[in-house]
Order: structure tokens, then C-alpha cells, then sequence
DNA sequence: ACGTTGCGCCTTTTT
DNA sequence: GGCGCAACGT
């Protein structure tokens, strides 16, 4: 990255006087284009630290952000910034205002697979665990909460008997979690949105914390988190968005890249600064993505350009099957990695759906090439952290049903389906929550015997462990909890095998090794509720995670193209290019293609020197060989730019020496200019 | 209350 | 082809 600014980045570091939209094309530097305004506010136009936000989307560049803010402005300083998620935003804004939102401060963060329970059960009648419908419902409550509407608004506009239907799920869905005394992630930005929205003085007060903003990733907003910013920056309007419409890939999660363009509407004064000189690829790879990304529509437009070397051509490669797409990809790895005296962490192989890793998993492995796969099923997902968590849940926060729910039967101590729905209607009858519930003298009257008894043994051990818990040695009290609950037992007993087993209990260990070193991190000391603040730092997924990146090794790259946004690397293979798997079936079926094609724009501009991208004639899918075509995408690339050997038939070995003539030549002229 | 079989589904997943 | 879930059987 370049030290200097260039012009552009100047104009969108230098402009605090005006609303200000940056469009940051892929490369052009928008990161270090934050990190200079953040010091720029602080050091020349006297700021104060800690009334500068920026606001990001994930942890990681969260993390990132504020490391460059350190670098520059110094520790003492740099510590001082809100340098945040939207969610952590939120997150401390409704602990200050818990108040004023009618909430405890030990609330649970239900994430989305507590909240799909939750829909499940408050539907079971209805919809008898149809996983489609709720899945559905959860959309239309999204988007519900997107909007800002309230249940009641919600059942007010309602149109037609599903929708109606939805609306009085969301009203109990509300209800439940307010019982909980939970929130789910959109609620860590609807609630603070209601809340300036309806409450002058909170605004204001917050108006004068944060004066000034900065947004990353803009694109990616929804209209909750627009309206949060809206609030926000009030009418001083002292904030910088920095966005690319071309990189939105996320509208399927609710995402919503209008918000670009509401902001000329919102803010009339918005200045806009475009950065298009990218620092990443070379000229050819840039010209292909420009040529790829013309064929979508643009409110704003832009034309990236690069002053690095012109490159090589883009390879396009079709295959007969994706076994030998796969030996194709590994074994051209493995030759550059020669060749070219490259490091296999240079090399990333990008796809669209996760299940197409397993095939190049296979080859990589058979060719001893190391590899690192991210995605599939996250660590938070699985079962025994589940378990785990929900146990941490229910210490910190005594109404959370969902936990409650979640463990009092793991590991077995015959507390079963029925002994639950009886222990809960008493629970719904009394309007208090499980926890307590079991240890009311009046449940007798709906739980007997065993049952009874073995719900209050298991009240009363939470109980106990959660007062243990407001000392000091929390970790030793965690670990002794859990050797307590036989937890290795239990997973012995559930697992199919004693090495499945065995893996499960280590991520409980690491899990648990995690907290105790978060637990002596500073901020986490001087907090009140020390657990507390530990299980909702882990519920945001907002932890250190050192030890993965000490591991970050040698190894080449397997990612699904929405987790490649934000990274590059000198040689990427762009795999599965057909239709139908890029742009996938359902996009094109929903008429959305506009979207997959910023998702294959992403992609290309990961390229730093090559890039390769490869279909294949036929593919096994669900079992059965299926015939492929070529992506739309590969027509829509500048065709004198490519090397694809295939396109008009055989080509004939004259003239495919001629054309490697022609590319000595060409690169010769580079070299002479 | 638990294990087994069989059916249906199958994109991406920042918090 | 493989996983998760639900219905069924013991």
C-alpha cells in the first residue's frame, strides 16, 4: 500500500465539513483512506479520541482498523477510539441504556440458530416443524426488523392471512425474548434505533459522545443499521461512508445497497469522492473485471484503472469433469510453485458453494500440498460448544429458557420432553422464567416425583455455580463446573466414535482455555459481570485469536467466494465457472444474476498477478453426472485478454505457437518500457 | 427413552 | 453422495 495518498485519497481523508460517500474500488486503499481520517480528525482537527467511531462488519476488521489507528496516533490515544462492529455498537449502547429499554443488564444474545428454535417452537402447531416455512418466517420477521416495524405496526400493515399469521409470530417472538430477558443480533441495532428515534434526550446524549462517524463497507448496511447511523450523526451530518456498489454481496442476508444511493437523497450536501486507482492487480486483471462488472446497471459510475504492469493473460480452462479440474488446478500449483519459487500461501483456489472444496481437498492431499479451508461448519456451531455456551448462558442470565432448554438434559439426567413441557407451562403460567420455575414449592402441582426432583437438583447445581461465579477464580470455578457434569463422559457416550469424541472434548478445552485468557484481559477486569462480559464477547464471535494466526502457514487457499472479499493473493483460480453453479441455479431462477456477477467481480480483483478460472463439461451433483455450459460470465470477459485454448475448437500447433510468440513479444516490449 | 431406518433436501453466512 | 430429521420399532 502506498504510504502517499494519492489525490483522491487526500480529498476523502482532508473533507470533515460534509457528509462524505468514498466509493472504494477493490485494492484502491480504502482501509489505510480510514485509518489516516481517523488520525487526521484526532491529530489536526481536534477531536478527542473517543467521540471518533468507526463502525465496521466483521471483528477481524474491527481489529485491523484499530491496529493502523494504533500505529499511527500512538496507544494512549488509539485505545481511547470506538473502533467497533455495528454490533458491538449496539451492543454497548443498549448496556448503557438499559435502563431507559426496560432490560437487565445480564441479558443472553440469542444467535441464529436459538432464534430458528424459538420460531420452531412458538410455531409447532401451526407449522409442524416445516423447516422451509420457518426458515421463510424468519426472512419475513427480518425483514420486519429491517424496516423498524414493531409487531404491532407489523399486524397493523399486514396483507392476507400468511403475513397476518407472521405478524402475531413476531409479537410472541418479541414477548418470549423480552421474558428471556434476551435480544437476537438485529435487535443489537433495532433497539438502539428505536430508542434515539423515540428519545430526544438518549440522541443527544449519544449525538455529543460520537461526533464523529465512519462507516466501512457500506454496501453491506441493511436499513436498520442505515437508520442507526441516521441517528447517529444527527443533523451535524460529520460522518464518512466508504462503500463499493459493485462489491455487494451479501443483499441475501439483508444487506441493502440502496442505502448509497438514500444517502444523496438523506444528506443533499453529500460530497462524493471515488477512489479508482487500485494497487492490487495488474492491468489486464483490472480490465476484465471493468468489462465483467459493465453488464451490471451503476447509480454511480466508476472506471478502476492500474499503473502496475500490464500481465499475464487470463487463462480460461474447461476440462472434461471437476476430477480433472481439480488435477488441473493442484498439479498448475504445483508447477508455478517451482517455477516461479512461490510460497503455496500465494495460491487460492475460489469458489461459489463449499461443497466444491471437498474435490480439491482430495487432489491437494493426494499431491502432499498443504491447504487451509475456511468455511463450512463454524466452531461456534458446533454441538458441544453449543452445549458449553448454553451452560455459561444460563450462569449469567438465570431467564434464559433457550439455554435452559438446551441443557438440562445434556448430559442425560432424565430430565425428558414431558418433565420440560410441564416444568414450562408452570413456568408460562407464573410468567417467570425455567430456572426459576424449578425451584417454586408450587410446581409440585405440575411435576412429580422424579422428574421434579431431578429438575431441582439441576436448578439448584446452576444456582450454586452461578454464585461461585461472582468471585474471582471464575476460570478454576468453570473447570471444576464442568468436570462436575462428567461433560467427557457424556461426549464419549454420544459420540459414534472414541475419536470423534476425543475432538469434541478438545474444542470444549480450547473453548475453555479461550475464556480464561480473556478473563485476565484488561477491559474484561473492570468489568462488574466479568462471565457476563466474557460469553457476550463470545457470542459476538468477538475474541483474540492468536493462536490461528501464529498457524496462518505455508498453505494454499480454499475459500468460497464471500469469504474472499477484503483479501488477495498473487495467483487465484477461479473453479466451477458454469452456469447454473456461477451465477448459481436459484440466482438465475430469481432473475438476480446481477448479484453473482459482483460476486465473480469480487473474485477476479482478488488476482494480484495471475488468474485462472476453469469449468467443467460434466459434474456429479446429488449423485448424478450432470452436463454443464460454460458460465455467461466468460463471454462477458474481453476476449483478446484471454488464453482459452478451447473457445474455437482445436487449435492447431502452428498457431498455437504463433500465439506464444505473440506473448513473448509482448511481454518483451513491457520489459523495454 | 433410545436406536434404527428411510426420506428428502442440497448457495453464499460479516454478527 | 451424505446429512439431518422424523417416524417407527424395540
Amino acid at each position: 500500500m502506498a504510504y502517499k495518498l494519492n489525490p483522491q485519497q487526500q480529498l476523502a481523508v482532508k473533507n470533515i465539513s460534509d457528509p462524505l460517500l468514498v466509493l472504494a474500488g477493490a485494492g484502491s486503499g480504502k482501509t489505510s483512506v480510514i485509518a489516516h481520517k481517523i488520525t487526521y480528525l484526532v491529530k489536526s482537527c481536534g477531536f478527542e479520541p473517543s467521540q471518533v467511531a468507526a463502525v465496521t462488519f466483521t471483528n477481524k476488521s474491527a481489529k485491523e482498523m484499530r491496529a493502523r489507528a494504533i500505529q499511527m496516533l500512538g496507544k494512549t490515544a488509539g485505545e481511547k477510539l470506538r473502533v467497533s462492529t455495528f454490533h458491538t455498537l449496539g451492543l454497548n449502547i443498549i448496556r448503557e441504556e438499559a435502563q431507559a429499554l426496560g432490560m437487565r443488564k445480564n441479558f443472553s444474545i440469542f444467535d441464529d440458530q436459538d432464534c430458528m428454535a424459538l420460531l420452531k417452537e412458538l410455531t409447532e402447531r401451526e407449522l409442524q416443524s416445516d423447516k422451509k416455512a420457518i426458515y421463510q418466517l424468519q426472512e419475513v420477521l427480518g425483514a420486519w426488523k429491517n424496516k423498524l416495524f414493531t409487531p404491532e405496526q407489523a399486524i397493523a400493515q399486514a396483507d392476507g392471512q400468511n403475513e397476518l399469521y407472521a405478524a402475531k409470530v413476531y409479537k410472541r417472538y418479541v414477548r418470549h425474548l423480552k421474558a428471556c430477558n434476551a435480544v437476537d443480533f438485529d435487535d443489537l441495532i433495532l433497539l438502539p434505533a428505536l430508542l434515539f428515534k423515540n428519545n430526544t434526550e438518549v440522541r443527544h446524549r449519544w449525538q455529543g459522545k460520537i461526533r464523529y462517524l465512519l462507516v466501512d463497507e457500506y454496501q453491506d448496511t441493511n436499513g436498520a443499521q442505515y437508520e442507526l447511523v441516521k441517528q447517529l450523526v444527527g443533523p451535524e451530518a460529520k460522518f464518512t461512508v466508504v462503500g463499493d456498489d459493485d462489491q455487494s454481496i451479501y443483499s441475501w442476508r439483508g444487506a441493502n445497497p440502496e442505502n448509497l444511493e438514500l444517502l444523496k437523497k438523506d444528506f443533499p450536501t453529500l460530497e462524493v469522492v471515488k477512489l479508482e486507482q487500485n494497487y492490487r492487480c495488474s492491468k489486464r486483471v483490472l480490465k476484465a473485471a471493468n468489462s465483467l462488472i459493465d453488464n451490471n446497471p451503476h447509480v454511480f459510475k466508476k472506471r478502476l484503472w492500474s499503473d502496475l504492469s500490464y500481465g499475464e493473460p487470463i487463462r480460461v480452462v474447461e476440462t472434461g469433469n471437476e476430477e480433472k479440474e481439480s488435477r488441473m488446478v493442484v498439479s498448475d500449483i504445483s508447477a508455478r510453485k517451482l517455477t516461479e519459487n512461490a510460497n503455496y500461501s500465494d495460491f487460492a483456489i475460489l469458489y461459489r458453494g463449499n461443497f466444491q472444496a471437498r474435490i480439491f481437498e482430495k487432489t491437494l492431499m493426494e499431491f502432499k500440498i498443504p491447504y487451509r479451508i475456511s468455511g463450512g461448519q463454524s466452531f461456534f456451531a458446533r454441538a458441544e460448544i453449543r452445549d458449553i455456551m448454553a451452560y455459561l448462558r444460563l450462569l449469567v442470565n438465570p431467564t434464559d429458557d433457550a439455554a435452559f432448554i438446551r441443557i438440562a438434559n445434556v448430559p442425560r439426567r432424565e430430565i425428558g420432553a414431558m418433565s420440560l413441557e410441564r416444568l414450562g407451562n408452570y413456568a408460562r403460567e407464573r410468567h417467570i422464567s425455567m430456572l426459576e420455575a424449578s425451584q417454586e414449592m408450587g410446581l409440585g402441582s405440575h411435576l412429580k416425583g422424579k422428574g421434579l426432583s431431578a429438575v431441582q437438583r439441576f436448578a439448584n447445581m446452576i444456582r450454586n455455580t452461578a454464585s461461585d461465579c461472582q468471585g474471582d477464580a471464575i476460570a478454576d470455578v468453570l473447570k471444576t463446573f464442568i468436570k462436575a457434569l462428567s461433560y467427557d463422559s457424556w461426549l464419549i457416550e454420544s459420540s459414534s466414535t472414541p475419536a470423534a469424541a476425543e475432538y469434541r472434548w478438545k474444542n470444549v478445552q480450547e473453548l475453555l482455555s479461550w475464556i480464561e485468557g480473556m478473563l485476565k484481559e484488561t477491559n474484561i477486569e473492570q468489568e462488574s459481570d466479568k462471565l457476563g462480559a466474557v460469553v457476550t464477547r463470545l457470542v459476538l464471535r468477538d475474541r483474540q485469536e492468536k493462536d490461528k494466526d501464529d498457524a496462518e502457514g505455508n498453505e494454499v487457499q480454499l475459500l468460497t467466494l464471500h469469504a474472499a472479499k477484503g483479501l488477495e493473493f498473487p495467483h487465484v483460480y477461479l473453479v466451477g465457472m458454469e452456469e447454473e453453479l456461477m451465477p448459481h441455479k436459484s440466482a438465475i431462477e430469481e432473475d438476480n444474476i446481477d448479484e453473482e456477477r459482483r460476486l465473480c467481480y469480487v473474485g477476479i480483483t482478488r488476482a494480484k498477478a495471475t488468474l485462472t478460472l476453469t469449468f467443467a463439461k460434466e459434474r456429479k451433483r446429488f449423485g448424478s453426472q450432470i452436463s454443464c455450459k460454460a458460465s455467461r460470465f466468460l463471454d462477458e470477459l474481453p476476449m483478446d485478454d484471454l488464453d482459452w485454448p478451447s473457445k474455437q475448437g482445436p487449435v492447431s500447433e502452428d498457431e498455437r505457437r504463433d500465439r506464444g510468440r505473440a506473448h513473448l513479444a509482448k511481454l518483451k516490449e513491457m520489459l523495454n518500457r
